[in-house]
DNA sequence: TTGACATTCTACGGCATGTAGTATAGGATT
DNA sequence: AATCCTATACTACATGCCGTAGAATGTCAA
C-alpha cells in the first residue's frame, strides 16, 4: 500500500490562535522586533521569548509576515493588510466548502455578515455587481 | 509551566479529503452499510473496508453522520443536508474571519463564489435583498 | 463447529501548532 | 583578550487530527 498522504488541502492556509494573535500585533503596531511582539502578548498571558519567535519564524515561512533585518534586529511585518489575509485564508477553505454547496454557505455568509455588520450587506451588494461586470467582460475578450 | 494546549479552535470542525468524500457518498446514496461506503469509494482508489468504517466512526463522533443499528449491520445517514453541513462548517470558518476582517471576508467569498460557481452570483444577489428587507422590516416592528 | 461477515480496538506515521530550552554568533564592555 | 549580553537559530517535546489498516472479538448461519 501506497502512502497517499496529502491531506491537509482543503483547510490548509490556516492559522492557530496564537499565530493569529502574533498577527494581531503586527497589525497593531505596523512593525515590531520579536521582542517587542512578546512584550506586548506577555501583557495578556504567560508566554516564552523563544515561542514568540518561533510563531514568527513559521509566520515568515507560510508568507504571512516579512522578516527583514534592521540595524540589529530582525523587524517583522505583516506581508498582508488585515483585509489581504482574510482574503488569503478564506479564498481556500471557501472554494472548498463551495464544492459542497454554493448555496449552503451563501446562506450562512448572508445571515453571518447580517448578524456581525448589516452594514457590510450593502457593501457586498456592490462586490457582487462589480464581480458580475468584471466576469462579463471577460468573457467578450 | 501549564500545559494549555486548547488550540484548534479557530478552524474546528473541519474535515478531511477522505471524510468528505464519505460524506459524498452518503449524500448520494441516502444512506448506505459501512461496505457500502467501501465498495462505492474502492472503484476510485485503494482502500481498506477499516479505513473507510473508521471514518465513519469519527463522522458519527463528529456529530456528521447518524449510526443506527438495521436488521443485521450498521446503517450511516448524513446528519446534515449537503447545504446543511456547508452552513454548518462555514460558521465557524467564517466567524473567525468576520472577526478579523468582514470586508476582506466579503471580498474573498465573492471571488471564491465566482471561480466554482459564477451562477451562484445571482442567487446571493437576491439574498441579500431578502435580508435586507427582512431587516428593514424587523426594525419598523 | 467452522467459517464468513460485522464491528471494535489498537496503533502507527505524518503534519500542524503550542511550547520552550539550548547552543551559537556577533557586538559591547571591561 | 576575556567576558558577557542579546539576537537568532537549532532542536525538541507534547498534543491533536487525519489517513491508514491489521488484529481481536462478536455473531449468525450452514
Amino acid at each position: 500500500m501506497e502512502k497517499n498522504h496529502k491531506h491537509r488541502e482543503s483547510t490548509s492556509s490556516t492559522t492557530g490562535p496564537l499565530e493569529q494573535d502574533v498577527l494581531g500585533v503586527l497589525w497593531e503596531k505596523e512593525e515590531a522586533t520579536g521582542r517587542e511582539v512578546y512584550s506586548d502578548l506577555k501583557r495578556s498571558r504567560s508566554i516564552a521569548l523563544t515561542t514568540v519567535l518561533t510563531v514568527l519564524e513559521r509566520l515568515a515561512n507560510k508568507g504571512f509576515v516579512t522578516k527583514a533585518k534592521g540595524e540589529s534586529v530582525f523587524i517583522y511585518r505583516p506581508a498582508f493588510t488585515k483585509d489581504g489575509f482574510a482574503r488569503e485564508v478564506s479564498h481556500g477553505v471557501l472554494k472548498n466548502i463551495f464544492g459542497i454547496s454554493a448555496s449552503g454557505a451563501c446562506a450562512s455568509f448572508v445571515d453571518a455578515l447580517a448578524d456581525v455588520d448589516p452594514q457590510e450587506l450593502e457593501r457586498l451588494s456592490s462586490l457582487i455587481e462589480k464581480k458580475k461586470k468584471e466576469i462579463l467582460r471577460d468573457k467578450r475578450r
